[in-house]
DNA sequence: CGTTGGGTTGATCGACCTCAATAAAAGTGG
DNA sequence: CCACTTTTATTGAGGTCGATCAACCCAACG
């Protein structure tokens, strides 16, 4: 409920005068929700702006805060979750650059927040965001277009966690964050996994034990290789014929 | 692909001269998305829309196929639910009266819909209704707010999924099925329970044979009584415990 | 009164979890 | 740059929850 640590690092990695019209020049904007800002109001959406920093396993904000900030990512990647009481914890998502964080604009979070490596952010006051939603109409329907992504994703998600088989689900996890990094850049037949293995086990629903097996008897089908920080697709096709569709 | 159904079924249920401002006495319109339409615009909406009724087991749309209506349901129920090709289905949500189906206002439908019981829905033609949000503001916002609150549930609906066993998955479900009831009618301690064993298990990923001996578990247990088409909670309080929060 | 679609219950099985031991990798401090 | 700790990943052995397969019950209905 503490707010003050995201203050703090505000004032640590944010310099007062940032350069005007940085928006003008950021890498995910035609991708992002900002987009939508025509060119002649980017000064307005700088002002909202706060550029920041936050490094691997820091804390963006935690589940039932109070919110205060919208963000989004311009490099790295974070990790949303829910714990349960019992220690248990189910990952809803990971963000890549691009990615809007906060687009249900809750006043409490509903969801924890963390960096899983270096990340840069781009960072808004809620208040601010939401008066700018006002005056810019557009905003808000591009905000409400990726609402509406996400939740396509989110029921996706929903197949795969109630009706895929452990198998299935890595294979399915591996093509469609294959698909995410696409937008960035090409598709390659590298896949990055910044998470670790109890990560990817708490998204998919399964355990990490089930997670490394998965991954090692894919390699030994020669399927793909494990590669430091992520795998490398060997056979694409039987990648996915084994992700069940 | 086929839309012919719906329009026969249009031409079936929905006889042409539909009274003027319908919508002003509609028994859900505070509760839904079409509240952000003022009074004074009513008379719009109302030439939007058509209203029509499904009976139990009827198909509205098939995922794939062009969405050319979205719909609001008024009374009834209604599955949404992906099909897999080896038969796997899963089902990503109920719709109750209020609700809104085609939030995401996807160009082909993503999921199928089907009646679980008669249903009567307000259907609006998918186009009519984007431009009935250009000129009203408000109503974009009410639908932002809507797939918001929608995504909010997905996500939560993933923590069951993943990270739930079986009893807690079914206290879960009855859980928020009542209070999603609660909506329309009071808070009781009877949910009503339109779908079969098999829809629950198709939503919370388990079988119905595991569904039903957690259901007559729970009966031993004192925690519910079973009645037809529904439960009726006995012990509210043990049944929330049981639900792991 | 047979048929059909749920629903319940039982017996068995297996996919995945749990617990535990290594192994490998990544920090950390001298 | 190398010992040393800490974290993360892999692998194995055994157990269990829920799936599968199957029988049976019951109510609705033509």
């Amino acid at each position: 409920m503490d707010l003050s640590l995201n203050e703090n690092e505000l004032v640590e990695h944010c310099p007062k005068g940032h350069p005007v019209n940085e928006c003008g020049h950021c890498k995910v904007r035609s991708v992002s929700v900002c987009s939508a800002v025509k060119a002649a109001e980017l000064t307005e959406l700088d002002k909202l702006a706060r550029h920041s920093k936050f490094e691997k396993r820091q804390n963006l904000f935690e589940e039932g805060e109070k919110s205060n900030f919208v963000y989004n990512i311009t490099s790295g990647m974070v990790r949303l979750y829910k714990n349960s009481k019992d220690g248990r914890r189910q990952i809803v998502g990971f963000a890549l650059p691009g990615d809007f964080i906060g687009l249900t604009m809750p006043e409490f979070h509903e969801f924890s927040c963390d960096a899983l490596m270096d990340t840069d952010v781009c960072e808004f006051s809620r208040k601010g965001f939401i008066e700018l939603m006002a005056s810019q109409p557009d905003l808000l329907g591009r905000l409400n277009s990726a609402v509406s992504h996400e939740l396509t994703l989110a029921r996706e998600h929903m197949v795969i966690l109630g009706r895929r088989s452990a198998e299935e689900k890595i294979c399915t996890f591996l093509l469609v964050l294959r698909r995410r990094f696409a937008r960035m850049d090409a598709l390659t037949v590298r896949v990055p996994l910044p998470m670790n293995r109890q990560d990817i086990s708490d998204f998919l629903g399964m355990t990490l034990e089930t997670v490394s097996r998965m991954l090692t008897k894919l390699e030994r089908a020669k399927v793909i290789v494990i590669i430091p920080d992520g795998v490398r697709i060997l056979d694409l096709i039987k990648l996915k014929a084994l992700s069940g569709n």
